[in-house]
DNA sequence: GTGAAAGCGCTAACAT
DNA sequence: ATGTTAGCGCTTTCAC
């Protein structure tokens, strides 16, 4: 059923129903009723592409999910982030275009989906520093929002980020306030923007307490529980070894808890962990976590605040000015990330 | 640039570029490249929606993602199955179309999505038994194809599914083989397909060896790693505890391989564990992977081999017969998978 | 081999 | 308050 059948059906310009359907004032109540009572019987559901070249909107929002050519890995905040847009999209009636390409291509793919029209606006992810994409998109004139921070100029786009500055220097004051002084660091890779800012909020809590930062106890690479499991027993075999370990995932602090275990020590009475991961969905129905987790904030949410930031933006009529989201980091702490050791 | 002003610029109709561009048979040869190099040096790309409007075809593939008012749990399947078919999207110039809908608008959005006509296809995602949306989709005339399968009528349709049958046989032989005669099976929820094949493997294994399966060591859950070391801590304190697992996802392994050295038993040593998980591409990275896998499949591969299956049946004229694709499982054995304990 | 014109389903000026 | 008309950017008869 279209916009035609439907007119005839009730004996009424396509423009009157139209304008019906769109809640235009100047349709009479009466009217108006009657053609949504005949829309919502004949099922009726206006074409996507026809509205959209007669308004020359699309009423998609893109993602452009770069495959690392070197890493093949597929980022896990993604799952959680998409689905938390989604939602948004999908009250706001938009739909959410996915385009996965290999990451050397992403530039050629935003081009494209703004010649195509294919979308209103994208989001950005996984920015790195001076991110090249963020003058394209501004070229383009396709409005954009980018979830996280590129460590640049962050005033003149819009973002939304999670403090993860001030989530490290929390999880940090609380093993210092617990008595720790030798606090690992367990990083993800610095070439992203959210590492060097955990590394920085890491540092800054033990410099406010008079300890020098020890790079014998950082490490930063990417995210997977291997990692974490080889950084954690290289650290505890260490002839000066950590107390504490500060974690940057999820996965890798599994790897970090097996190498205690391993260790033949016990977490929470001869060792704590506290750890900051952004996605924690797949863990949700677990229940019990099962080790401690001291911050955490979901991407999920801030793939809807993204989302409505963006549309937002896109509904505003005057260029829009940029708009900044901070989100402060949840804190959850376990009930048994134990002290510090004594002596 | 749009074709209007693509023709203009050259002094031919919209018609001639258009045929030249979309290799019509009859425009001249010189044209045609005259055309195509108008075009790319003026960097010009049909515009999606004009294009759909007036071939009827949106070039677009949909996938629902149901978000379970129950669970709201991500399935983390859909990361790496996305990834996969949107490869194949990106290649064969589709668009990937996601709607994020709570399971209970699941219906709704796909009779939206066919009366849209924002879509010329969709993949079926976690089908259940006698799963409505199959019946509700061939009303609705949208192509399809179901990753897994609905455990009724499976001729009636298109799939592509893993051999999960096969694989928990294979994978509870190799334990059988080790000597093991007491094997727990930590499978998920039955309401899934692959759940109940899974455990049919598993059974028959058994039986072929003249073992009756004991229900004590047989459970089915949503699979958390919560699950997972409550399954396994329960069993091994019974009486009568496994010497084996085979365990139905990684994340619930993870639990299990804990609750194992819980127990104070070494893996490898005192308990052997066989793994099968099709979501792996978080661990892709790790190198080691800490655990001893027996059987794996990507479902990274599923979401490539879904795509090209339903590009393919969109492609073709007549009503397409159902085409189905079942996968084997790779084997991977750990080194230190160990033998049963003796005596 | 090329072009003119109609039409895909809708919205938006411009009447009335 | 409703209708007429043009047009969004493309493909596709139908003519030449």
């Amino acid at each position: 059923m279209n916009l035609k059948e439907l007119s005839a059906l009730l004996g009424l310009s396509q423009t009157t129903v139209s304008r019906a359907l769109n809640d235009y004032p100047e349709v009479s109540e009466a009217t108006r009723r009657r053609v949504k009572e005949a829309a919502r019987a004949n099922n009726y559901t206006p074409n996507t592409r026809a509205k959209g070249l007669a308004t020359g909107r699309s009423m998609a929002i893109g993602h452009v999910i770069p495959i690392s050519t070197r890493h093949e890995i597929v980022n896990p905040i993604f799952a959680d982030f998409i689905a938390g847009a989604g939602e948004i999209y999908t009250a706001g009636n938009y739909d959410m275009l996915l385009s996965v390409v290999p990451d050397v291509d992403e530039e050629r793919t935003y081009r494209t989906l703004a010649a195509r029209g294919s979308v209103d606006g994208v989001i950005l992810h996984g920015p790195h520093a001076d991110d090249r994409r963020i003058p394209l998109l501004r070229e383009l004139g396709l409005p954009f929002v980018v979830h996280g921070r590129a460590g640049h100029e962050e005033d003149s786009y819009s973002w939304v980020d999670v403090n993860n500055t001030r989530a490290f220097r929390r999880a940090t004051d609380f093993l210092l306030d617990l008595g720790h002084r030798r606090i690992a660091l367990v990083n993800g890779l610095e070439s992203m923007d959210f590492a060097r800012r955990r590394r920085a909020g890491y540092e800054a809590a033990l410099k406010a307490r008079g300890i020098t930062p020890d790079p014998a106890l950082m490490r930063s690479e990417e995210m997977t529980e291997d990692y974490g499991w080889r950084a954690a027993r290289d650290m505890l075999a260490d002839e000066n070894p950590p107390t504490a370990f500060a974690v940057s995932s999820m996965l890798t602090a599994i790897g970090v808890r097996r190498a205690i275990g391993d260790a033949g020590l016990e977490m929470g009475r001869d060792v704590s962990v506290v750890i900051h991961d952004d996605v924690l969905s797949y863990l949700k129905n677990g229940g019990d976590i099962p080790i401690f987790t001291a911050a955490r904030s979901s991407v999920h949410e801030a793939g809807r605040l993204c989302a409505e930031m963006l549309l937002r933006i896109i509904a505003e009529p005057a260029p829009a000015t940029p708009r900044h989201l901070l989100l402060e980091s949840e804190l959850v702490i376990g009930s048994s990330t134990g002290p510090a050791p004594t002596g």
